[in-house]
DNA sequence: CACAACTGTTGTCCTATGTCAACGTTTTTA
DNA sequence: TAAAAACGTTGACATAGGACAACAGTTGTG
């Protein structure tokens, strides 16, 4: 049940065994289906979860009604709400399950135990937040001043998964262009 | 010299006063004209910047020799290429003062042995990647699917100090629409 | 399994915004 | 301080890509 955490803990900092297994025993598991909602709107965060099986989305909806994509979690990620799991204000965000998934999830008030009772669990928190912060600003400059057509070929250069793996409309919710211009630009790839 | 980065350290975690003296005393002062460039396109990040007086723009340039502005650092602020600092490849992106300004900053070895040496210290560390994560995703929504206006007005409200202090062509470099476009707009409001 | 709901593709049309140019103003530099 | 360079504003024009609709294919559900 916990191989995969296992193996994504111990390729990021050195545990030995007994803490692996004391931090893995606070993750607890579930199953779910797809298009599942594990965080709302309205929610705050209170949850980390580590995908095991499937994928993972979060998005928002705009006042329009208009969902935008911004994060897909697959097998071997963590993915939460991070602002909200932070600073515990409401996420004005959703996650949701877009594939049958299995997830392993740890609270909060456990995961900033962990943080604080193993150097080298805060240590793979600054790395999150390291590498969250630099795919943030590559999403930045990755898109700012690219067009349509850009903007795909580069999310296929960055993350080849995506289109693969994401329906056309959330893919396009992510790019920030519409289903029917990300169509057409794959129709003449 | 130190106040305002006292001001700053204090804001942020309790430290005592000899701790306090320690760590200023890694960061060294200088002042600059404006547009002095402080970390160039091809150079690793090896300081961070505490601006003390004065603005510190990050920009990068395109293919098209198009310039992109991502984030403006005033007066109280810390401010580098973080993901050149973090894992010191090349940063492909510029650091320009933008306007007369006064800067302390600390190498890189010297930070990270002050993050290790200090608990409160390192915990800054942690804030400022929680808070630049939270800012990046900001961005990210707040663009994703915006018109100009909207761009303009999301800017006013979020970043008030942006279009007061920066230049048009800047401003609009960092809003991803063309300084014409953004000119028309403010004459609007 | 059948019906409903959703998704992807493609055509037509329209608009927001980019590009370019002109010109006055501000800033830089020598 | 005078000349040169950069900037801001505004008009005219061109176009990328959004909106909408139609339809076929796929997926979910009672």
């Amino acid at each position: 049940m916990y191989s995969t955490l296992k193996l994504f803990l111990n390729g990021k900092a050195e545990f030995d065994q007994e803490s692996l297994e004391h931090i893995c025993s606070h993750f607890r598991y579930i199953k779910t289906k797809r298009n599942e909602i594990l965080i709302s709107y309205h929610d705050v965060a209170t949850n980390y979860y580590f995908v095991n099986k499937g994928c993972v989305r979060l998005f928002t909806i705009t006042n329009e009604g208009q969902e935008i994509s911004r994060y897909f979690a697959y097998e071997g990620n963590l993915v939460t709400a991070l602002p909200s799991f932070i600073n515990q204000l409401p996420t004005e965000e959703f996650l949701q399950t877009i594939e049958k998934s299995e997830l392993l999830y740890v609270s909060r008030s456990d995961f900033y135990k962990l943080v604080n009772k193993y150097p080298e669990f805060a240590k793979i928190y600054t790395e999150i937040l390291e590498l969250g912060f630099i795919v943030a600003q590559k999403r930045i400059y990755g898109f700012q001043g690219f067009n349509a057509n850009e903007k795909v070929r580069w999310v296929i250069k960055n993350q080849p998964q995506l289109l693969l793996r994401v329906s056309n409309k959330m893919a396009a919710s992510y790019l920030g262009i519409s289903p029917s211009t990300l169509s057409r630009i794959k129709s003449k790839l």
